[in-house]
RNA sequence: GGUCCCUUCGUCUAUCGGUUAGGACACAUGGUUUUCAUCCAUGAAAGAGGGGUUCGAUUCCCCUAGGGACCGCCA
């Protein structure tokens, strides 16, 4: 029995969507699960799409989700000699012929059949003429050789068998006439040549897999296995593809979702374990399986996405959470300074249970990272006298307390709302506006200790001050 | 149009012929919390339709309908 080996195989002509890193999270599974092998194929023989910037974006989104593929990635433009050998070694097998005709005149069948409303399929044309009955003045490509007849049948591991009528698949084009080498024929030598035991993919791919095999049955090569997984689909039901908003990994990962969640999420769709919903990674590695994979497409649910990412965020251990939210400041918002980062460690205890994203945690601490409170004027119109009244009294009631901490503060306040003869909101809206510039955030006693007394202090002491 | 695939609550799914069709997210209601949330409890919510097979079908088979993918000298 032959080493698990999977890959995956992007063309770097945009950035990584969350359907190609579901597939790539598949096959790195599955390879992890088998004590295999996982393999990164760049597709950069098209020229003009493929762009150095997106393989390094590429790369680092599988990284960024903990994915890392094992030895160098493999850059399949470099292997273009390789398939070009094999393209020629077919055709002296007879496995494949020249075609002469022009890109026009097969242009003029496809309309003539799309007019018709017949299926269109290459004719074939040259298929069976000789060497010395050819044109010498026109470039040709190459063609496989399809089979005419029967039938063909693919055991897929998540599809089942699938039988297919060999006259549909066309003789298709595997060398250009410039001697490039086309798809099925590059990753046919390259899966090949990389001894993949398992091709896991996604299900635009089931026809090409009819082509593919009939190349691995022409040279003799052992056929390795195929898988194709459903794609997932936007939420009106179409392949997601990368103009679609909130397909790109950046989507995810600006407004603060963890790596760990999204893999989680990528995971379960799609894929099930009984009634489990919450895998860790070695969890995952361990109990996933091809045979938990549906055949249905799945759609993309952002509050599920939310909420697992909410169960990530309180269940992080501050330190580490900390580190993300550090590392996710500097990148999409203001790098947090130094001196903050002992008070916002500390406040994590609380920011991480109000927060479904990393962002959330940066604005409800905005009041933390900025030393002046922005007040907007609707707010400020509720610090009427009343409120100035309670803002003064509390301020020189906690000047004088010797011990900072929620028990005193609480007998402060519950003092203040029975001597004003009010009720919570009256005594912790004004505070909450005056200390962070705000009606909403964290629990009014979180926000004052962990702004120290000191602080707390002086930002009560901007009353009467700038308009209000 | 041709080929292939799919179809259980709004969404992701469990069920491998016998279940009050289960869970999770979202939603609704109530409670806790004197902000917003969290948390807890409760609730509403599904087998596309029609035929078979069977003592019995969500489950197996066929048809219909709906949806999707592919149909490049792109990958």
């Amino acid at each position: 029995m032959k080493k698990v080996a999977t890959r995956f195989a992007p063309s770097p002509t945009g950035p990584l969507h969350i359907g190609g890193l579901r597939t790539a999270l598949f096959n790195w599974l599955y390879s992890k699960n088998k004590s295999g092998k996982f393999y990164l194929r760049i597709e950069d023989t098209d020229k003009e799409r493929s762009k150095e910037e997106h393989k390094i974006q590429i790369i680092n989104s599988l990284k960024w989700m903990g994915i890392e593929h094992d030895g160098e990635e493999y850059i399949q433009s470099e292997m273009i000699g390789e398939h070009v050998a094999i393209a020629k070694r077919l055709l002296e097998n007879g496995n494949a012929y020249k075609c002469y005709c022009s890109a026009e005149e097969i242009e003029e069948q496809k309309k003539r059949a799309k007019q018709k409303k017949i299926p269109y399929v290459y004719n074939r044309k040259w298929r069976d003429i000789s060497e010395d009955q050819t044109p010498k003045n026109i470039k040709p490509v190459i063609r496989f050789k399809s089979k005419i007849n029967g039938t063909s049948l693919l055991k897929d591991l998540v599809q089942g068998n699938v039988e297919i009528e060999n006259n549909t698949i066309e003789d298709f084009v595997i060398l250009r006439n410039d001697e490039t080498p086309t798809y099925n024929l590059s990753a046919s030598v390259d899966d090949h040549n990389m001894e993949m035991t398992h091709i896991i993919r996604g299900d635009d791919h089931k026809i090409n897999t009819f082509k593919q095999i009939q190349i691995y049955e022409a040279l003799g090569w052992d056929i390795p296995k195929f898988a194709h997984i459903p794609l997932i689909h936007t939420i009106d039901g179409k392949k997601l593809s990368k103009r679609d908003n909130a397909s790109t990994l950046e989507d995810y990962s600006k407004i603060g979702i963890l790596p760990e969640s999204l893999r989680n999420y990528l995971l379960r769709l799609g894929w099930s374990y009984k009634d489990k919903e919450i895998f860790d990674l070695d969890e995952s590695i361990k109990l996933f399986n091809l045979e938990g994979i549906g055949k249905s497409p799945s759609k993309l649910d952002m509050s599920r996405i939310l909420s697992m990412n909410e169960y990530y965020i309180k269940n992080s251990e501050e330190n580490i959470l900390y580190k993300k939210l550090k590392e996710y400041c500097e990148i999409y918002k203001d790098k947090i300074e130094e001196e903050k980062e002992n008070t916002m460690k500390n406040s994590l205890k609380f920011l991480k249970n109000k927060a479904k994203t990393l962002e959330d945690i940066f604005n409800n601490s905005k009041y933390l990272l900025n030393d002046k409170v922005i007040f907007n004027d609707s707010d400020k119109k509720l610090i009427n006298d009343e409120a100035k009244k309670i803002i003064h009294l509390f301020k020189e009631k906690i000047s004088k307390i010797d011990v900072f901490d929620r028990e005193n503060l609480e007998q402060i306040v519950n003092g203040l709302i029975k001597l004003k003869n009010t009720n919570f909101k009256g005594v912790g809206q004004p505070l909450r506006i005056m200390l962070t510039g705000s009606k909403f955030g964290p629990g009014i006693y979180d926000i004052i200790l962990s702004l120290g007394k000191k602080e707390v202090i002086k930002r009560l002491g901007n009353v009467g001050q700038d308009n209000i």
